[in-house]
RNA sequence: CGGGGCGUAGCGCAGUCCGGCUAGCGCGUCUGCUUUGGGAGCAGAAGGUCGGCGGUUCGAAUCCGCCCGCCCCGACCA
């Protein structure tokens, strides 16, 4: 495909114009912030409450003594971050943990998160050319081991299938031996080795290039620790997989989907991240090149969030893929894989919710606005209802997903509850006093200024008495605002943890005593280095950001933090997930 | 695979050390009445192979043995 043809491709995203704002300068106060943050490891002693009942919620039992809002089913966030983000999940009925040890059932409400994701990004991919196929789960072990580095790289965590029939022993069903399969299937953990084993059916020329091909699938790593979204035995994704004539094209194309992952990273999950380089170490087995987008947890650690490797002609020349080029020469071409997974679910928990559960972004938000009536008697519920239907009616014309949550067994506070835990970026409460006065009560699910541990001073700040009229028009602004906010507030957070180091003292106060975060440093150091760095501080080089990535005040030459060699640049250094 | 924990009603737990009445409690569920602007109240009701198998005992949720499963921490990883 010719450049011009490139730049068509590309014009179906939106430009990234928005970039990391300055870094201001942290302040004691910031600093004693953060320090609430730390990752405790202690075992959590609150009271667990199940509300996971498909009909409504469990309430928990109360000590005598606790205030009669304690729910508090919910860890707090700043006592134990881990133990939190289960609870979050848990509670806005995200995902649960299934029969199956490392596989998790995801529960409708999860799941349509995952289907907004998966909208956004398939527009995304069809927008730059690409087109959706479905290859099989299994793959034959001598396709997988063909490629001898990528096979080694995903030998500990395949599963095998070995045979193909089960038979009845004395009532007893058991594996029945004499099916034994003559060569083992993989379960795949990724498809790059029977995608190009078609491709070689599909490339005969370099007309037949570039073949931009993205499957949606499950794929399965049998991991030895497993944590809802963020790693799973079995888990959903897309994997996009290309063919090129040339090497340049092919970087291109890495790069380009890296800047689809940051589009839709900033601009639907309000997640800000950092492009760059993975380091060799962190590399995909059998990659040229692996880039990522780095994302900040409220705990300052690092989450891959996205991945798109230049794979060179490795792939190709495994399964013997050969095209011949303008000049009339056989050639191998040059490849690309990329993939985001439903581990995204958990970095959206992560990036923004709080001890109230669930905040989401309207854009990937399920439900964008629920209206909940209010009233005493019958009469009142007459009016409060034909109001509630109207608003609701109102706003679906408007393209807004409305829900009327006109449920009677269930009284109003608990319904406020249920949905701010599951993260409905707006509520709009109607009752009596509205009708009189032609008003609705906005409330909103958070604010742009509550950082992480300061929301609950908020409560009464988020919600509003508004003209009536203002709230039947005004919501779809009111929600691109809220995705604006969100995605300025994540930033905000992120600048208050990341800061440039030049020194190890620095480095071991800023991990061991100020609670970490994003450590720009620069680094010259060798792959032992790394090693000996990650050994001792338990942090990576979670990527060699892209040049424009750097902020500006992180610019320049210096000396590496660890060999005191020169350093052209600065890596992001940080704890990963 | 190593370390820790757990398994009793739909959910969360008590009871287990020190064996003993009919296995309890909270929430949820069902029925009825009253409630409804931040998690409603009262009355009544249903709901259990105490993870499984075996042993000790007059008697086992409880003691002993074996097994199974899940969760958390670590090594491995998106």
């Amino acid at each position: 495909m010719s450049q011009a043809g490139f730049a068509g491709r590309a014009e179906g995203l939106a430009q990234d114009g928005a970039r990391l704002p300055p870094f201001g300068l942290r302040t004691t106060n910031d600093v004693a912030l953060l320090r609430q943050f730390r990752v405790s490891r202690q075992q959590s002693t609150y009271n667990r409450c199940p509300a996971v009942s498909n009909r409504g919620y469990t309430s928990c039992h109360m000590g005598a003594g606790e205030e009669k809002s304690a729910q508090a089913a919910i860890a707090p966030r700043a006592k134990d971050y881990a133990q939190w983000y289960l609870d979050v999940v848990r509670h806005a009925q995200l995902a649960e943990h299934s029969a199956v040890r490392g596989c998790m059932v995801i529960r409708p409400h999860g799941y349509a998160i995952w289907e907004k994701m998966q909208g956004e990004l398939d527009d995304r991919f069809k927008a730059t050319g690409h087109v959706n196929a479905y290859f099989p789960l299994f793959i034959p072990l001598k396709l997988l081991v063909q490629e001898e580095k990528h096979a080694a790289g995903f030998a500990k965590e395949c599963a095998v299938v070995t045979h193909h029939r089960l038979k009845s022993v004395g009532g007893e069903v058991v594996v029945d031996p004499e099916a034994k399969l003559e060569e083992p299937l993989v379960v795949r953990p990724t498809s790059e080795t029977i995608i190009w084993q078609q491709y070689k059916s599909w490339i005969q020329s370099y007309r037949d290039l570039p073949l931009l091909i993205n499957q949606w699938a499950n794929v399965c790593r049998w991991e030895m620790r497993t944590r809802l979204f963020l790693r799973t035995a079995e888990f959903l994704w897309q994997e996009g997989h290309t063919a090129h004539a040339t090497e340049e094209e092919a970087r291109h194309e890495a790069r380009l989907i890296l800047d689809v992952y940051t589009d839709f990273a900033e601009r639907v999950m309000a997640m800000p991240v950092v492009r760059g380089v993975k380091s060799e170490g962190e590399r995909f087995p059998g990659a040229v090149e692996s880039l990522s987008i780095e994302a900040m947890m409220q705990d300052g650690k690092a989450l891959q969030a996205g991945t798109s490797h230049y794979l060179g002609q490795t792939f190709a020349r495994a399964a013997d893929v050969k095209f011949l080029n303008r000049q009339g020469q056989l050639e191998h071409p040059y490849a690309t894989s990329w993939g985001v997974s439903t581990r995204l679910v958990g970095a959206l928990v992560m990036t923004h919710s709080d001890d109230e559960g669930l905040v989401c972004p309207p854009k990937l938000a399920p439900i964008q606005a629920v209206i909940v009536p209010i009233y005493k008697n019958d009469a009142e519920k007459a009016r409060v209802a034909a109001e509630a239907g109207l608003v609701f009616e109102r706003l679906k014309a408007q393209g807004v997903a409305a829900k009327l949550d006109d449920r009677e067994e269930m009284q109003p506070g608990a319904k406020f509850y249920e949905w701010e835990r599951k993260g409905v970026p707006l509520r709009i409460e109607v009752g009596p006093k509205d009708l009189e006065k032609g008003q609705l009560c906005l409330v909103r699910r958070f604010l742009k200024e509550a950082l992480p541990g300061k929301e609950a001073e908020s409560r009464a700040k988020r919600k509003s008495f508004l003209p009536r009229a203002q709230v039947l028009e005004g919501v779809p602004a009111i929600l691109v605002q809220m995705q604006d906010d969100l995605l300025a507030r994540a930033r905000a957070a992120e600048a208050l943890r990341t800061r440039a180091i030049e020194t190890l003292a620095d480095y071991e106060r800023f991990f061991k005593e100020e609670g970490g975060g994003f450590a720009w440093v620069h680094w010259a150091g060798s792959a032992a280095d790394e090693e000996a760095m990650a050994q001792r501080f338990e942090t990576s080089i979670r990527c060699i950001p892209l040049a424009d990535q750097t902020p500006e005040a992180f610019r320049g030459e210096g000396r590496c933090l660890f060999t005191g060699k020169p350093s052209r640049q600065r890596v992001l250094m940080a704890k990963a997930y």
